[in-house]
RNA sequence: UCCUCCUUAGCUCAGUUGGUUAGAGCAUCUGACUGUUAAUCAGAGGGUCUCUGGUUCAAGUCCAGAAGGGGGAG
């Protein structure tokens, strides 16, 4: 089996958006491309078929803190790997549990070797090393595996960015070297993104770049943002990267972001991204829709019975009301929670399609500027 | 007819020996959510304390009566 490869269809002049190919062991991906959050082997209320069907996602994340600590690494090698034991034939990326230096910040304790987090779970304490997490990913068995990096907060001071992004090159080395070491474990090729920190700081981001970029990595990331910055610092910083990063590679943007984010950021040369937002905030009562943002929890959805997205091909975004919807939330009705995923998922999906439709038509900057102003739209 | 208990936010109820601006849960409304510790979190609106008198510096609270309701006796 072969390592990820990664074909430009088509780049532009008047911007920096490109539409792309990868291949990997587990099929195709059309770039630019969105890929949903699916931490703990589940993307929270979506079933896999309706992920094939319905959303037509074509690879999905899963996460390495989360699901060494549950289902742990027995099951999931018995299993087969991951694609296995959720039944995903189609390309997986994990995170290397990086954010949850971040997120689970009150948890952990950062040290040159790794970092120990107590578990959230049952306050165990776990060691993640660039090591064992190239380990627990040969186990996970994802076709993109993430270095174990430092997801340092906003704002981080000259000083602590500089040590932290320091930190994470030195730990990206021990991540190429463990993975080098080690055989691929299910006869398919898993391929290594490093990432970019830096914090906002130009020339730290301008370092880490070119350190990534001398890995020759198969595909390369930027962390560290959307932490709590403002929306205008993140497309500078995401901009400084992209232009820093190599061309004929992708470049992967995590985190990332709204619907105006995907935009913008595509614009910027971003080809991959991932975000909790479409299901989290889906699950919270926000749609996102080819009209506009809908919080479906609001009384003027009450006695709306036209169809919750008339511009999307799902099936189910034309069949049930915004009425029916609002209901579903109201009465706490688990059904609610699968549609507005499946919604927004669907939406995502049919974004960064759209937006790639128009790159190879060479429509794209002034398609972007119209659909931007429709998708921020609160109706 | 008599006895007894009850009446505080939309609902179910707290409310100290009378003492700041009468609270909670749920419901309603409105926000927030960006490599998931999140079907989560935050905020707001909403009151003639059933009514009429009385006692008191001060009444949701004590007293009298009325209305509505629950239970019981005949």
């Amino acid at each position: 089996m072969a390592a990820l490869q990664f074909t430009l269809d088509k780049t532009s002049t008047d911007t920096s958006a490109r539409a792309g190919t990868i291949v990997t062991d587990h099929g195709t991906i059309e770039t630019p491309i969105f890929m949903p959050v699916g931490t703990v082997g589940s993307v929270k209320a979506v079933t896999q078929q309706q992920l094939k069907l319905d959303v037509q996602a074509q690879i999905i994340l899963g996460n390495t803190y989360h699901l060494y600590l549950r289902p742990g690494m027995d099951v999931l090698e018995a299993a087969g790997g991951l694609h296995r034991f959720i039944g995903w034939e189609r390309p997986i990326l994990t995170d290397s549990g990086g954010y949850q230096v971040f997120s689970l910040a009150a948890n952990r304790k950062i040290k040159e070797e790794g970092v120990v987090f107590q578990s959230h779970i049952d306050g165990s304490k776990h060691l993640f090393s660039p090591e064992s997490v190239m380990d627990i990913q040969r186990s996970i068995g994802a076709d993109i595996i993430m270095a174990f990096d430092e997801c340092p907060p906003y704002p981080s001071d000259y000083a602590y960015a500089k040590k932290s992004m320091h930190l994470t090159h030195r730990w990206l080395d021990r991540c190429f070297a463990r993975l080098g070491e080690t055989p691929d474990r299910y006869g398919y090729t898993q391929n290594l993104f490093p990432i970019v920190q830096g914090g906002t700081h130009k020339d730290l981001r301008k370092e880490s770049c070119e350190f990534i970029a001398s890995k020759n990595a198969t595909g390369n990331a930027i962390g560290g943002l959307s932490v709590g910055e403002p929306p205008e610092m993140m497309y500078e910083f995401t901009a400084l990267c992209a232009e820093n990063l190599p061309i004929d590679k992708p470049r992967y943007l995590m985190g990332v972001g709204t619907p105006w984010d995907l935009l913008t950021c595509i614009d910027l040369g971003i080809d991959m991204f991932d975000c909790v937002m479409p299901t989290r905030n889906g699950r919270n009562g926000m749609l996102f829709t080819t009209q506009g943002v809908i919080n479906i929890r609001n009384k003027k959805w009450a006695n709306d019975f036209s169809c919750i997205d008339p511009g999307l091909p799902a099936e189910m975004s034309q069949y049930y009301s915004k009425a029916y919807m609002r209901h579903l939330f109201v009465a706490g009705e688990i059904l609610g929670l699968q549609l507005a995923s499946i919604q927004n998922l669907s939406f995502y999906l049919w974004l960064v399609k759209e937006a790639r439709s128009n790159i190879l038509t060479g429509n794209f900057v002034n398609w972007k500027q119209q659909m931007i102003e429709i998708v921020k739209r609160r109706l």
